[in-house]
DNA sequence: GGAATAACCTGGATGC
DNA sequence: TGCATCCAGGTTATTC
């Protein structure tokens, strides 16, 4: 499940091929990978055929290529659960679960294919406006602009962020009655975690899921984002967390911090900390994953 | 207005 | 062996 760090390394993977590209021509072989895009699927080859790519940006999960001229709009992408986007040579079979596939040409590196395949369908491609950041700092990580695109304007900065505004996310915190891993799940208070690195993070800093946000003293919301930001470098560090096939680079390899999880995937399995089987219960949709020892509800 | 929930989607795993 | 059901989860629309 592409969370910030499998992103950041996509992103990472992308800038060197595709930035100064300019795209030759665009295959849409599942309008379903455009449900984002805010015109008709039609006008999405018609807008990127011509356009030069600048360097890749990415806020959160979001990851965008704004394109070069006056217009200041930009190519935006969400992996979804399963979103993969691969490089390959333009004459490359088809990848399975294949939804886009854009063609290009760089002055330096010459003809690639960027290929966006998405077995799930949450994944998906769009072009939108580019507009100004509230805070006028650069619009995510990679970013020269202080822009982001419109879609995006509502997701915070994520915790690896220079511009990551702590006061804001401990008063955010302050205003919220959920329980702390809803909120470290809701993409508008902290970006960029998903259900992996919240279980982790909780873990690292021994704290229930279940806790009331507001009953999260000072100095625990202090350790919750140190927990948070020291799980997101080391999973950054290693590649991103592959579980299968869900999750590789551009160049198609998996992650290994699936070798690190210390509560997610682990229910049943002894806490490394105090032996006891993590549980993992039922919570928002999905999975909970805590030790019952370690992370105690006040 | 904030919080909670359902829906979207596909393929692997599991049960019968 | 084949079919049905469950499960995974990011985002957003809907409901409370």
């Amino acid at each position: 499940m592409p969370e910030l760090p499998e992103v950041e390394v996509v992103r990472a993977g992308l800038a060197p091929a595709v930035t100064g590209a300019t795209v030759e021509a665009v295959d849409v072989l599942d309008e379903r990978a455009l449900t984002r895009h805010p015109g008709l699927p039609s006008g999405f080859a018609d807008e990127l055929v011509g356009r030069e790519i600048v360097a890749p940006v990415r806020r959160g999960k979001f990851l965008w290529m704004p394109l070069a001229g006056g217009d200041a709009r930009a190519l935006v992408g969400h992996l979804g659960m399963s979103g993969q986007l691969l490089l390959r040579a333009p004459g490359a079979p088809a990848e399975r679960h294949e939804r886009v596939r854009l063609f290009l040409l760089h002055p330096h590196h010459g003809e690639l294919a960027v290929v966006f395949a998405d077995q799930r369908t949450f994944g998906s491609l769009a072009i939108d406006a580019l507009v100004p950041t509230a805070d006028r700092a650069p619009g995510g990580h990679g970013a020269d602009l202080a822009a982001t695109p419109l879609m995006v304007a509502h997701i915070a900065r994520d915790p690896l962020d220079p511009a990551f505004d702590e006061n804001a996310f401990r008063r955010a915190l302050a205003r919220k009655e959920s329980a702390v891993k809803r909120v470290l799940l809701d993409q508008t208070v902290v970006s960029g975690v998903g259900n992996i690195y919240a279980d982790e993070s909780l873990w690292a800093a021994r704290v229930h899921p279940e806790t009331p946000v507001r009953m999260l003293s000072a100095r625990a919301v202090t350790r919750l984002l140190g927990e948070l930001r020291a799980v997101l470098q080391k999973a950054l560090a290693e590649g991103g967390t592959s579980f299968d096939a869900q999750y590789v680079n551009v160049n198609g390899q998996a992650g290994y911090f699936a070798h690190s999880l210390e509560a997610y995937g682990r229910g049943g399995a002894p806490c490394s900390r105090c032996g006891r089987p993590i549980q993992r219960v039922g919570f928002m949709n999905r999975s909970s994953h805590f030790c019952p020892r370690c992370q105690r509800l006040p």
